[in-house]
DNA sequence: CGCTCCGTTGAAACGGTTCAACCCACGTGG
DNA sequence: CCACGTGGGTTGAACCGTTTCAACGGAGCG
């Protein structure tokens, strides 16, 4: 299939001209990777960046210790590793296939010669960033201000919404991968779970949840403490 | 004096054909606040972004029980709140003068105008949010891998570093903005700084602190631990 | 002088991590 | 078909760093 047509559906490309369009696709290389390979580690030279096309990728740091915190996993149609491009440094944390993933990968300079020609490339390339400078804040506001059960709480809420609403939401990653996305370790995330069950937050069977108390875990994002505690 | 040449200094604007600095010139209101005022509020609607001519701008969050992580404070020649520009959403954070200040402000339409005719400029903000996406990488990274000593510990070879490598550094903000900023509150930092004295790693007297013991800092900085602790 | 703001110190409480053990589902190979 | 190993998840107990709360000291200022 024409790589055009590929990636016109593409967030980071709407709105191109047709013409554009295949400027743009002639300049993307596709690369596959099996769940688990590495994309790129950090520190490596940042040569270009990648859009997601199927699969998934985990971007993440790492500390001496082995204990990781992901940053953001990104899905189809999502971009990453654009940091690098325009900072002319290396890429700042790693990125590995969460699942079996089709990425296409975008040379720098002859990105930026795009860009160059195209403003409204440039204007999507700045909202997507914006976009991910918001998520950023967010997670450092809650890595910070709130309490884990707070973070899981938000995160609930967020597949809740997510999924237009639905009582009863399926997480689609593994409670350990949740860990790391909410900056603890499965321990932690395994007790809270359990917390929220005894205190009817929440039913929540193997990678499903259903959401009983709404009002209560909006309370907890919003900072509020856990009723309380033996364990 | 003129704006344009007041602006040229500014790394945004750097390279930009003197035109199409006098373009930018011409959509810049000059505003000027006292120590303590309010830029914007987390929330307020996203009508435009600033630069730092002079004084120094907080932009924080703060948790519904008055906790504040500061994400940044912006110095002369820095800018921000384009998020909101570029997203077309409300202000992610709150910001506020800390020192007496005096910026310029751009409405939102009227800069995205320029940039749609200006490619240099957009990639100037390109490398401007790269640089801020990656030093919220590392924040995060900090607060979620890190404990607090580490933290400070990069903090102060950081300002040894900006400072070009003397020995001896000087805060240039108050030992309660430096919790908020490195994610914890002042007593904490009070007793860090204090067992970080008696392990003969820095000597600290006020605001002014002598690194006597820069391997140990950087042990600290890549995650290791504190040798041990008496409080 | 008395006020406030900032920084410091101490003791106690808390939340989270660590370490270890254990369970279960699953796939592999004998 | 069953023994085995593996990875994900859970549980318990001890431990540790940080926060909380309260009190106090000094600097700056009306």
């Amino acid at each position: 299939m024409d790589i055009a047509a590929r990636i016109a559906g593409i967030s980071l490309f709407e709105g191109l001209p047709p013409q554009q369009l295949q400027e743009v696709a002639s300049i993307a290389r596709e690369r596959r990777y099996e769940k688990g390979d590495v994309v790129f580690l950090e520190g490596d030279e940042g040569t270009g960046f990648y859009v997601v096309v199927k699969g998934r990728v985990r971007v993440y740091k790492i500390s001496p210790d082995g204990k990781e915190q992901i940053l953001h996993l990104f899905e189809a149609g999502e971009c990453f590793g654009e940091v690098a491009v325009f900072t002319g440094k290396d890429y700042p944390a790693n990125a590995s296939a969460e699942l079996p993933a089709t990425l296409f990968f975008f040379p720098r300079n002859e990105f930026v010669g795009l860009i160059r020609k195209e403003p409204s490339l440039a204007l999507n390339m700045l909202a997507v960033l914006s976009m991910r400078l918001r998520r950023f804040a967010a997670l450092i506001e809650s890595l910070s201000l709130k309490e884990v059960p707070g973070r899981l709480a938000a995160y609930i809420i967020y597949l809740s919404e997510r999924d237009k609403g639905s009582g009863t939401i399926k997480l689609d990653i593994s409670k350990g991968r949740l860990a790391a996305l909410l900056g603890t370790i499965p321990e932690t995330l395994s007790r809270i779970l359990n917390k929220m069950n005894r205190l009817d937050m929440i039913r929540s069977d193997g990678s499903k949840i259903a959401i009983l108390d709404r009002p209560g875990l909006e309370e907890l994002a919003r900072g509020g403490k856990m009723p309380f505690g033996q364990t």
